[in-house]
RNA sequence: GCGAGAGUGGCGGAAUUGGUAAACGCACUGGACUUAGGAUCCAGCGGAAUAUUCCUUAAGAGUUCGAGUCUCUUCUCUCGUACCA
């Protein structure tokens, strides 16, 4: 019979994706007499069409799915549109047309995309950010955190960026640059809200552990980094002249006694009046000029030559009561710590260095073995652990003693304090751009700034505007936007005219997904107690510290103002980081020309080609680079599933559904057959469900294929042997389902079972059918390969050594050589020492 | 500097508890079938020598009967972070 040689992939595709989509093949309810699973992949910024990097994640993020829906999990898996941001706005501006249209037309264009993929989505729970049905409820919580104080106005210096023409929060600056346009950050004083995430600092920072083994490592560590803890201590300096005092922040508390200067940043408060009337004022007045006027960048780089200059004043070290004179340093951050550092140059090194180009004098307060040493010998900071000397009451204590001792010292007397410092800044959620959810309030000449009240929610975004060419917000001068009235006076008065950070969408959808056709609340109890946390995450590791920080931020606080269970600290209980799709070794971009598009290679290959490639071409985690070469060998693949179905079916017999769980083989082919099959089960549910390792399922599939090509003449020939083979094909197509479920189905129709491929339950395989009789021993002579022996699998360990030494191979390397020892590792290998 | 991860054929990558290194696939070579094949099937495919060996997992040492895997030292690459007091 002629069969045909490529297999029509789009044709059975549209097919399977209409019959779930009529079918509601992948709805889920909340169904409490089952277990819940839910996975997510990071919902797309609508940006126009999918690429790679996108069939990459939610191929990755359906398998899961697909997985534990046939292991009969009750799996939640949404979609939506993380639809506000700048491009909608740069593009709208670019074509003339509204972000909202532009929005709206670009998600239409993916969603179809997406189903043309035959993810298993419950597009029932779509949503997309920028609708005021899901920033209604962002304003609420706004509303909410205002009234207890967790969400602030500040004025402050903030990372402006000259081309988006808006600030940006800490963790949006990227090398001194804007994480979007890469425009160099620029520093401006604005007033502008904050969210106090600094007051989750330490849960933040705790609860990582609660993560570990669930989330990579490498995502850890950079949160914890980027969160910053020191332990420390802070200290007051009385001024000598008596006018206030400095507070400093150290994490050596125990170098405290050996302080010979202190650094001041040029924009700490306190040097203005340390200054004014001294004698070189203009010359410190320019410095401080110089360096507030540097960039972020070079402020911080390493180049930078470290400057200071004496402030003409003193202080008086607490603990000596020695004067020490007041410097002002260019390295020196305001908003580190207190802006302040007091400076033991004998055991730091940046004081060291500073202390030499100024000629201050030095004083050593540690040596290795307590004796006297002399700073002017070193050629560098001593900066190991060591014994305090020169240290009043303190000298000779062990100095990780010392510091302890230094601060029950500093509370007793009321010059400090133990502290703690963070990295971590307040989040900046304020931007001056039009396309995104508006800060709910308005500002009242009699009564200052107001909340709108909640009944008055959604305050709407207008649509109706016209974008300004430059990027800046059309907002401000949208008379009917501003012009309100004020909720408390009824007075004329003017709404905030900032729109809130794009990221504080993306850190409460997954919630909303649990219930997200609600209109009377953000989410409800019943949905989030079922279906939270997400049980497995997956997307790309550049929102390492972004996205994920936020998102485990609001979760805490979701759960601190009653909206999320008390038990729920975590949003994500299991987080996988894919790699990258390259083409040519770098990333895609239109701008170096080496832009595969998904569309293109469904309409050659087929999404299940698509899909099983991507999977294939290596694990998740890693980076991998595009082939069209490697595309074609996932394609053949499918077509040798195809024909060995086929063959089978209309060459050797009719399939029926059956399984060789309890079916017994009579023949060496079919105990070959039996085992492969139930190994590969084993296998691939190993691979998938406890260690995303998706590449060696496949392969490990394919390894039964081939199997099943080589015996299936010889299986053919006996009724056990075709009962064998029917139940390995009806094995490969269920393991097979959740990589190309489309393919899959068709066979499932092609047998004439019932239900589908999909909802199948997922193959089980037997210990029992894993034994083997005969097995192959490797003979090892110290230590290197000689020999393979056959033997039965109940052989004792005598009768293995015998057979062992028996092997020609073997004896002619031992000859001349007396045997010392022979080590048998049962049904594995034999390894004789002997020399 | 600090933190994390990685280094295996021509290429992507396997080797899960220390136990046959290179599974699976790509590329390549030879053959079969064929009017033809960029389809399919069979065989080969780390290196050197070639009938038997030797070498090989970035480099070196160590532990062990046995190391890609564990320990130490060094090198290289990737990511994050950085005058953080």
């Amino acid at each position: 019979m002629a069969l045909p040689s490529r297999y029509d992939a789009e044709s059975i595709e549209l097919k399977w994706q209409q019959y779930w989509a009529d079918n509601n093949s992948f709805h889920c309810e909340i169904d409490k007499s089952r277990p819940k699973y839910y996975v997510l992949e990071m919902f797309p910024y609508p940006s126009g069409n999918i690429h790679m990097g996108h069939v990459r994640n939610y191929s990755i993020g359906d398998v899961v799915a697909r997985f534990r829906r046939m292991q009969g999990y009750n799996v939640l898996h949404p979609m939506g549109w993380d639809a506000f941001g700048l491009p909608a706005e740069n593009a709208a501006i670019k074509h003339n047309i509204h972000p909202g249209a532009w929005t709206y037309s670009n998600i239409d264009n993916m969603r179809s995309q997406l189903k043309r993929l035959g993810y298993s989505y419950d597009w029932r729970r779509e949503v997309a950010t920028c609708h005021p049905k899901y920033y209604k409820w962002e304003q609420e919580f706004f509303l909410k955190w205002l009234e207890k104080g967790l969400v602030y106005r500040k004025k402050a210096p903030q990372n402006w960026c000259p081309t988006c023409h808006t600030v940006l929060a800490n963790e949006q600056v990227e090398d001194g640059k804007c994480w979007r346009c890469d425009s160099v950050v620029e520093q401006k004083e604005l007033t502008q809200w904050f969210l106090k995430i600094t007051d989750y600092a330490d849960e933040l920072l705790a609860d990582l552990k609660k993560l570990e083994g669930g989330w990579p490592d490498r995502v850890l560590s950079m949160q914890n980094n980027w969160i910053g803890k020191s332990v420390g201590a802070e200290a007051a300096f009385k001024l000598e002249n008596g006018k206030g005092e400095i507070k400093i922040f150290t994490t050596r508390p125990d170098t405290i006694f050996g302080v010979t200067f202190m650094t001041l940043a040029p924009e700490h408060p306190i040097v203005d009046s340390l200054i004014s009337g001294v004698e070189n004022e203009a010359e410190i007045r320019a410095f401080i000029t110089k360096t507030r006027n540097m960039d972020r960048i070079a402020r911080q780089s390493d180049s930078l030559e470290k400057e200071g200059i004496f402030t003409g004043s003193y202080c008086i070290n607490p603990f000596t009561g020695e004067k020490v004179p007041v410097w002002l340093g260019n390295f020196v951050l305001a908003e580190y710590g207190t802006g302040a550092v007091m400076a033991v140059p004998a055991h730091d090194q940046r004081d060291f260095e500073f202390a030499k180009k100024y000629h201050i004098p030095m004083k050593a307060v540690i040596s290795a073995d307590g004796k006297e040493i002399d700073p002017a010998d070193f050629e560098c900071a001593y900066t190991e652990p060591g014994i305090m000397i020169n240290s009043g009451e303190f000298s000779g204590t062990p100095n990780e003693e010392g510091k302890a001792k230094i601060i029950e010292a500093l509370e007793k007397n009321g010059f400090g304090k133990k502290t703690v410092n963070f990295r971590l800044r307040d989040w900046n959620i304020s931007r001056q751009r039009y396309w995104g959810a508006p800060i709910p309030v308005v500002y009242c000449e009699e009564c200052g700034m107001v909340p709108v009240k909640q009944e008055d929610l959604p305050v709407l975004l207008p649509l109706d505007v016209k974008t300004h060419e430059d990027g800046r917000s059309p907002l401000p001068t949208f008379e009917a936007f501003v012009n309100t009235t004020c909720p408390k006076c009824g007075r004329p008065a003017k709404r905030e005219t900032d729109t809130m950070d794009t990221f504080v969408e993306s850190s409460w959808y997954f919630a909303r997904y649990t219930d997200a056709r609600n209109e009377d609340a953000p989410f409800s109890e019943d949905a989030l107690s079922y279906f939270m946390p997400v049980d497995q995450y997956i997307g790309g590791v550049e929102h390492a510290i972004l996205h994920l920080l936020y998102a485990r931020f609001f979760t805490k606080v979701l759960r601190d103002f009653g909206y999320l269970p008390k038990n729920i600290d975590e949003p994500f209980s299991n987080l996988l980081t894919q790699g990258m799709v390259l083409k040519d070794g770098s990333k895609m971009s239109k701008s170096k020309g080496n832009v595969v598009d998904p569309t293109e290679m469904i309409a050659k290959y087929g999404a299940d080609t698509v899909r099983l490639f991507c999977l294939f071409a290596a694990p998740p985690e890693r980076d991998f680079d595009w082939s069209e070469a490697g595309i074609e060998g996932s394609f053949r693949f499918l077509q040798r599933v195809w024909r060995l179905f086929h063959e089978i079916r209309a060459n050797i017999f009719a399939m029926k559904p059956c399984s060789s769980a309890k079916e017994q083989a009579d023949s060496e082919a079919g105990k070959a057959m039996r085992l492969r099959e139930h190994a590969t089960v084993k296998k691939v549910s190993d691979d998938i469900g406890n260690r995303y390792q998706f590449n060696t399922a496949i392969a490990a599939i394919m390894e039964l294929v081939n199997e099943m090509y080589g015996l299936k003449d010889e299986l053919a020939k006996s009724e056990n042997g075709k009962a064998l083979l029917s139940s390995a094909m009806a094995t490969v197509i269920a393991l097979l389902s959740p990589i190309t479920p489309h393919i899959c189905e068709e066979f499932w129709q092609d047998l004439g079972l019932e239900g589908m491929a999909c909802a199948q339950p997922w193959p089980e395989y037997k210990e029992e059918a894993l034994q083997k009789d005969v097995l192959t021993v490797v003979i090892q002579i110290n230590g290197k390969l000689r020999g393979k022996i056959d033997i039965p699998a109940s052989a004792s360990k005598e009768e293995v050594e015998k057979l062992a030494a028996a092997e020609p191979s073997v004896q002619k390397h031992l000859e001349g050589l007396t045997i010392r020892k022979i080590i048998v590792i049962p049904q594995k290998l034999v390894n004789i020492v002997a020399n």
